[in-house]
DNA sequence: TTCTTGAATCGACAAATGTCTATTACTAAT
DNA sequence: ATTAGTAATAGACATTTGTCGATTCAAGAA
């Protein structure tokens, strides 16, 4: 048993095997995910949460140090899943970021529309680093000599596709997701493939969002 | 004196012309940024902000509903007056472009530079916003038929630029803020003047950075 | 000037926060 | 099975938070 419990402050460590870490951590982001189906989350205390998972609310501060990082801590994890389910492959990079950028706004539709709180949230901090990864992998597969470093572009991108996700997101009579994403596609795609080739993948109708 | 205080919860109305909500706003906003030479922004309690500005507490809560919305609404001052001081013109729209990038860069630099914290803010909300605006303005003057909705591209535009320069400012061992600037427009450009006309002001050496 | 409106102050309050120090319970390795 | 290490619990603590009602003060209009 030699586990830090707290690697970073506020970024719990993942790598932990320990069982009650696991159980407790799974427990509190349970917990918050359900309350957050009855109230905002600035009416939320530790407490409620720490009583939901049946844990101390000094456990609660054992592994996180507020309610904010427990919250980005089941963003990412929400995110994640969301996106191993749907197993983006790389074959085609066109594809691949359209199928990324649906998975931001399928993500945001279908877990921050409980009451339609947490869109002010710093879920930024959460999930664009997890779309960042993506496309970081995706650009070493893809291995052209770049124009401009490869991180760089990967992170515009993220940023690029999760501020034209969120902003869908905030409309009112949202146009389809997945023409969303298509039109976040042909918007984002000269950033990470360079200006030439674009509408190669068949989307040829103009794109009015 | 028919002034609603707080129009919007949590986004206090800049309309306002009582000379009084005008003098404690900024005494506040003075004060925050007083105190973030000295310490980190969440060892910084209410009452200090309030002792500091020499107001009440409860004067505190009347205008903002907690610290964040204050630094928020302190952000977008700075970023505004930053912005404001180089009239920012939009004859040539690449050059605009890479104006914008170097505002966001050199406000990043020079503010937060301090004691190093708000890294991690919500700064977003904040800047993001203006950023946009900048860039619908842009795009209305710039009067082309566009391929996809304006708004959508600046919104995606903003949050690229602002994605891109953060990045830029959490590196060690930065590249000059004008270098960077120049990348982030050719990386960037396309997403506003869709995917033609790009380098066409002189910079065609490869940034690398 | 006088009067009205509402901003600013003051004191007080319950609730929540974040941090301690034991103490207990359980995990993993010997 | 015993043991060492650490997660979880329990209670307590000083602070901070956000809100309230009552009061004072000042800006703008009559």
């Amino acid at each position: 048993m030699a586990q830090l419990l707290q690697p970073e402050k506020g970024t719990p460590e993942t790598g932990t095997t320990d069982p009650r870490i696991l159980r407790s951590r799974r427990m509190l982001m349970d917990s918050l995910g359900r309350l957050l189906k009855k109230k905002e989350f600035e009416d939320i205390s530790v407490q409620e949460i720490a009583d939901d998972a049946t844990l101390n609310r000094a456990t609660f501060y054992l592994h996180y140090p507020d309610k904010n990082a427990l919250l980005q801590a089941m963003t990412e994890a929400r995110f994640r899943d969301l996106i191993k389910r749907r197993a983006i492959t790389f074959t085609d990079c066109h594809g691949a970021l359209r199928a990324i950028a649906l998975g931001v706004c399928d993500y945001l539709a279908e877990t921050t529309g409980c009451p339609s709180q947490l869109a002010r949230m710093s879920l930024e901090g959460s999930i664009i680093p997890v779309v960042e990864g993506m496309f970081k992998e995706g650009l070493a597969l893809h291995g052209t000599a770049p124009r401009v470093d490869t991180a760089l572009l990967a992170t515009t991108a993220a940023w690029a596709v999760f501020g034209a996700a969120r902003r869908w997101f905030q409309t009112t009579n949202r146009v389809p997701a997945e023409e969303m994403a298509a039109t976040i596609e042909t918007v984002v795609s000269p950033v990470l493939f360079g200006a030439s080739q674009q509408l190669e993948s068949g989307n040829t109708e103009a794109p009015l969002v």
